[in-house]
DNA sequence: CGGTCTCTTGACGGAGTTCAAAGCTAGTGG
DNA sequence: CCACTAGCTTTGAACTCCGTCAAGAGACCG
């Protein structure tokens, strides 16, 4: 159980078999079905996700009452909402499995736990992350350098995989844009 | 000397006066003029930098050939190009001082070797990436929910005093507007 | 099959950009 | 300390990207 996350784990730091143990203790694994839930805007956050297989998106519902799209987690990723989580105060996002999703999590106090007594583990999630912001900084550059249709183009690029796994109105959602605006996009770069 | 950044990790996490010493001897200090820069697009980001006192901005040169503003980093926040400094790869952002400033600052190797030597620096970088995490995370809700007027309003009535510190072209390219509709957003807000 | 999601199409409207020019401010050197 | 200049801010008109609305065409599932 937990074998993803463990090797995960793994390629950043070296763990002790004590180590592992340990791990396997305070980590749940959860198995979700498509459009499961797993954090409500407005209930406190109250675990860190790694998602094993499947994957899970975050959104919240904008000023106009459609969701809006911030990330999505494949296999090997972390999400949570950070400040909820480190706060324990109420979410601002949705977090949602929009296929069939393992994920092992942790709830808040586990982790400090956790963390005091696997020392090394400090090293793993900031280095997670530390990675993560990297990710983000990226992400912001796209959003403010590319128009709309070259940000479509640049995914569908970059994660041609990715795109056919997710309906197309959660990857409008995502980018940011209207689903036909989109089809108008897609109709365009045949 | 770095009596600011001492301060701040304070904060988090408990140090003894042996690990102040440590931080004290990997960490520099350095006074910069206004639009000094320390770092340009396309050369490694060598360093983690730490505002004392001043204002630095992270930004790039977007495709229509403006300055994009990504990021202010104040007193007491930590600012540098992650991905560049992480892998020590070419970067994609320029950082510069907008005031005078003075900043703490340490090397990649230096970095690496103190958090070997002072464990619960861990904690500390784990948790400020946490934190700036969060913000990301809050600062891509708004990108996302609030039309460009109403991201004016909301940052000038959140931060007054800074929005008077710096120039309406930077507040417009932060926010990723032309100066032109800034002026013209203003004036229908007097 | 029948109904509910999802995707597409097209006409129209509006938020925000572009370009050009004029007014204003602040820094610099004499 | 003043005068000059370069850079910042404002204005307005034309334009464009993208959203809105409404309606139709597929697609999927019981």
């Amino acid at each position: 159980m937990n074998s993803n996350l463990i090797r995960h784990i793994g390629k950043y730091i070296s763990l002790e078999n004590s180590d592992i143990d340990v791990i396997n203790t305070y980590f749940k694994s959860q198995k979700l079905k498509n459009k499961e839930m797993v954090l409500q805007e407005g209930q406190v956050c109250k675990s860190y996700y790694f998602v094993d297989s499947g994957c899970l998106r975050m959104y919240f519902n904008n000023n106009k009452g459609t969701e809006q799209i911030i990330q999505f987690a494949l296999e090997n990723w972390w999400i949570t909402d950070y400040f909820s989580f480190a706060d324990q105060k109420p979410a601002e996002y949705n977090i949602q499995a929009i296929e069939k999703t393992t994920a092992s999590y942790i709830d808040y106090l586990s982790y400090n736990k956790l963390l005091k007594e696997v020392p090394v583990l400090e090293t793993y999630f900031r280095i997670i992350a530390q990675r993560e912001l990297a990710a983000s900084q990226k992400r912001l550059k796209l959003i403010f350098d590319l128009s709309k249709e070259d940000m479509y183009l640049h995914f569908s690029t970059s994660f041609p995989q990715f795109i056919q796994r997710i309906p197309q109105y959660m990857l409008a959602s995502f980018l940011g844009i209207t689903p036909e605006y989109l089809s108008e996009i897609r109709k365009k770069n045949l």
